[in-house]
This record gives C-alpha cells, sequence and structure tokens, in this order.
DNA sequence: TCTGGGGTCCTAGGACCC
DNA sequence: TCTGGGGTCCTAGGACCC
C-alpha cells in the first residue's frame, strides 16, 4: 500500500530573493536579482545583519544563508542587498497554494515556501506524475513569475530528498530503486535531520556520504545516536512513512516571541520593558489561537552569547497578560546576576489547553475575570486598528516598541517534523 | 564593526512516590 | 545505617528544521 504513494515536494527556488526579484520586476525596476550576486538580509545597525536568502550569482562567492553581512561583504563587495518583506512572501506563497489547491486538495503547507502534495491513486485523473510535476511547475512559473522545484517519490523523506537535488526549475524523481546512484553519493550533510552535530559525529566515525550511513551497522547508529541515529539511519535508506497532513491536523504545542536588542541591556528596568512588549504580543497570540498555558519559560542571551532558560510549571491554566507578565519578570530576576550585558530576551509558553475548558476556580478572585474581559477588548482594538493605537504609559519615550514579534499568519509552521 | 526568529523533539538529571 | 528499583514529573539545555 505505502508502495503506491505519489508523493510531491515543491521548493520555491531561493524563495525570498525570487519573490523580493519577481516584486520589484513588477515595479518597473530594471535589474533582476537573480541574475546578479545579491541577498536578502536584516540590518547590522540594529545586530540583524544575516543572510535570509541568496542568489545563485550569490552562492557562486559560496556564500550562505545564516552566515553574517559583514562576512558576504567580504566574500562579495559589491553584493546587493534588500530587506526582508515578509508580507510580501506569504501573499506569494499563499498564491502558490491556491494554485495548487486546483490539482488536489492533499497539501501539506510544511513552511512559506515547501508544500507536500498527495497524488495517490490519482493516475487516472492526472496521468504520468512527472508530466503533471512539469505542468505544474511551468504554471506557476508562468502566472507568478517564481520558479520552483518538483521533487516525486513515494514518501515525504524521498520527495524532499528529490527536490533538493538541482536547482532551479527543475523536477526529479528519487523512487527506491533510485537511492543508490541519486541519494548515496551526496555529502552526509545534504540528508534532512543532519545538522552541524550529527555531522561532526559522524564524520569521526568515517562516515561521509549518505551511502556510508546507509550501509553502517544501524545498531552502531542507535547505540551512538539514540533516537535521532534510529531516524536518520532511516532517511539514508528511504524509510519514512507519515502521512502528508492537511490543514492543521497538528496541534500546537506551543508559542514564543523573541527579539536581539540593538544594544546590550544592563539594567533591570529595561529588561522588564522589553519583557513586557513581548508578553503584550505572545499573550495577544495565545489568546487568539484559543489557548492557555501551563508553562512560561524565559530565555536569555549574553552578549557573549552565553545562553540560559528559566521556566516553571504553573498551578492554574492562564491567558492573562498582567498576570504572565508577573511570572516572567520573576523568572528574569531569579535567571539574570544582575550584572551580565544582554544581547537577546525571548519568552516561550507551553503546555497549551484550550481555554474553552476554562473554569473560574473557587479561589480566583474577581478582578481576574475583569483582566480577561479588558485583555480581550485590548486584542480586538489591535487586530482591527494594528498593535500602535494601544501602548502602555511605561513604553511612551522608552524607545521600546509596546509590541514586539508576532508571527505570519495564515499557515502553520512546522519545520524539522515530517 | 560579526552571529535572526519562529518552531518541535529529545535527553539527562534530580525530586518524589511506592 | 551500608542503602533497590520502577515509575512520573519537572527543568535545563541542546539539536534540528526553514
Amino acid at each position: 500500500m505505502t508502495n503506491d504513494r505519489i508523493i510531491f515536494h515543491i521548493d520555491v527556488n531561493s524563495a525570498y530573493l525570487s519573490w523580493e526579484a519577481v516584486y520589484r520586476l513588477q515595479q518597473g525596476e530594471k535589474i533582476d536579482l537573480r541574475k546578479i550576486p545579491s541577498v536578502v538580509g536584516g540590518n547590522p545597525e540594529t545586530r540583524h545583519g544575516i543572510i535570509l536568502a541568496k542568489s545563485i550569482p550569490a552562492k557562486k562567492y559560496k556564500i550562505q544563508t545564516g552566515e553574517t553581512l559583514h562576512n558576504a561583504l567580504q566574500k562579495c563587495p559589491n553584493l546587493t542587498i534588500v530587506s526582508p518583506s515578509y508580507g510580501l512572501y506569504m501573499k506569494c506563497s499563499n498564491a502558490m497554494v491556491e494554485i495548487l489547491k486546483e490539482y488536489t486538495p492533499n497539501i501539506q503547507r510544511f513552511s512559506v515556501d515547501e508544500c507536500f502534495l498527495d497524488f495517490s491513486n490519482m493516475e487516472n485523473l492526472h496521468g504520468d506524475p512527472v508530466e503533471l510535476a512539469h505542468k505544474i511547475k511551468d504554471r506557476i512559473h508562468k502566472e507568478l513569475g517564481f520558479t520552483v522545484n518538483v521533487g516525486i517519490s513515494n514518501n515525504k523523506l524521498l520527495a524532499k530528498m528529490a527536490s533538493d537535488l538541482k536547482k532551479p526549475d527543475m523536477v526529479h524523481t528519487l523512487f527506491p530503486h533510485e537511492i543508490k546512484e541519486k541519494m548515496w553519493p551526496l555529502d552526509i550533510r545534504d540528508l534532512f535531520m543532519v545538522g552541524a552535530s550529527t555531522e561532526r559525529k559522524l564524520r569521526a566515525i568515517g562516515i561521509n556520504k549518505i551511502g556510508d550511513l546507509a550501509q553502517a551497522d544501524y545498531n552502531l547508529i542507535k547505540y551512538r545516536l539514540k533516537s535521532h541515529g534510529d531516524m536518520i539511519w532511516k532517511y539514508a535508506n528511504g524509510i519514512e512513512d507519515s502521512t502528508v497532513r492537511v490543514a492543521n491536523y497538528m496541534v500546537m504545542k506551543g508559542l514564543g516571541n523573541s527579539t536581539t536588542i540593538s544594544f546590550d541591556v544592563t539594567d533591570r528596568k529595561t529588561a522588564h520593558l522589553i519583557l513586557l512588549s513581548l508578553v503584550e504580543m505572545t499573550a495577544m497570540r495565545l489568546r487568539d489561537s484559543e489557548n492557555m498555558c501551563t508553562v512560561v519559560a524565559v530565555k536569555i542571551k549574553s552578549h557573549e552569547f552565553e545562553r540560559r532558560s528559566h521556566q516553571r510549571k504553573l498551578y492554574a491554566a492562564t491567558d492573562c497578560t498582567n498576570e504572565i507578565y508577573k511570572i516572567v519578570t520573576s523568572l528574569f530576576n531569579e535567571a539574570w546576576d544582575g550584572e551580565t550585558p544582554i544581547r537577546h530576551l525571548g519568552i516561550r509558553f507551553s503546555g497549551l489547553v484550550p481555554n474553552e475548558s476554562y473554569q473560574t476556580s473557587l479561589f480566583d478572585d474577581r478582578n481576574k475575570e475583569k483582566l480577561r474581559i479588558l485583555d480581550s477588548t485590548i486584542d480586538d482594538i489591535r487586530m482591527k486598528f494594528g498593535s500602535k493605537l494601544i501602548t502602555r504609559a511605561s513604553f511612551i519615550n522608552s524607545g521600546i516598541r509596546g509590541m514586539t514579534g508576532g508571527v505570519a499568519e495564515d499557515y502553520p509552521l512546522m519545520t524539522s517534523v515530517l
């Protein structure tokens, strides 16, 4: 049964960069960013100076996603840099999905620029999968102006590995009988879920190619790398059987926001203000998701990139901004020594429970009910008119935004779990 | 004039219970 | 007084993805 599945993985080529390029051409710009060394990147002055996406010509200079702009400029001094515009990317992503929906409702959005499609048992409707893939790919290019890669196989892992083979604007198959020829010669780092740390461990035992891992002793890999070893060994052999999850079958486990501050924070008052602005945003998102949380966590990254986290399980679930803020500040005060300069602050809520199950306990004071009404009233106004309309007095003239963070709406982020 | 932000999952170790 | 062992829950930290 599983061998009969037909899974597509669609991956937008240099997504952010392609989308910027198309948009700018539409605006009458003459230069196509895709054809020159260019990147989408943040602003180094606010300490957000990393590469988010690169053009293929930029790749020729060995510029890599995630590296600093400073670094990239040394490799290529005439590099063109553009700022990200996430709203645009969401629109482009949605437009692509609208086209895909015409072919099948079985779509899993894996990220802004990646989708899995299940075409199992649809040969009568669509004919040959490779021809279908070309049709979809060419239609996206023609109607939306950007190119995609399509990977075809009978599970999600192989389809994803296939779409990654040669770029851009290509269709690849990677069926089980092709693994040996197409996937095993690739570097170990190219395997999904093999990151820097796993790469190090594998190379240390002489495993450098995906084929080396596939043919290594399963028990040895499992012993050394535990459950992760079990998974990647199976991946290297093309073994994977997760389903294409349509819509929101995957329940959200937690949500958070964090920010790298443009200066080092050295006083408690400023830190608390930044935490408040994070709580304002994250608590609103929590309520919007119709959840309450039972665990609150605070993360601190120092000027030297040392990380520290502190979390607390609550006696009762909450979604109240003020209540959460009190917990967050107390966690922060316990975790921070009062001296180490702070570069980055983050908060995270987990242990989510649906808020419909919420019942006022006997110990709850009436104030709490009032605060809930206040929170929801403010949420309504902010959603309608924007977050700047209502700002706490403490932020005025502080130089700190009243709300920090947020998340692109309308699509689930489900990265790293197939 | 370095090094983002949104997620999920796993593991180790300690506390506590029987 | 010479000290087991199974289980659960919690926290901190790390690894991975896009």
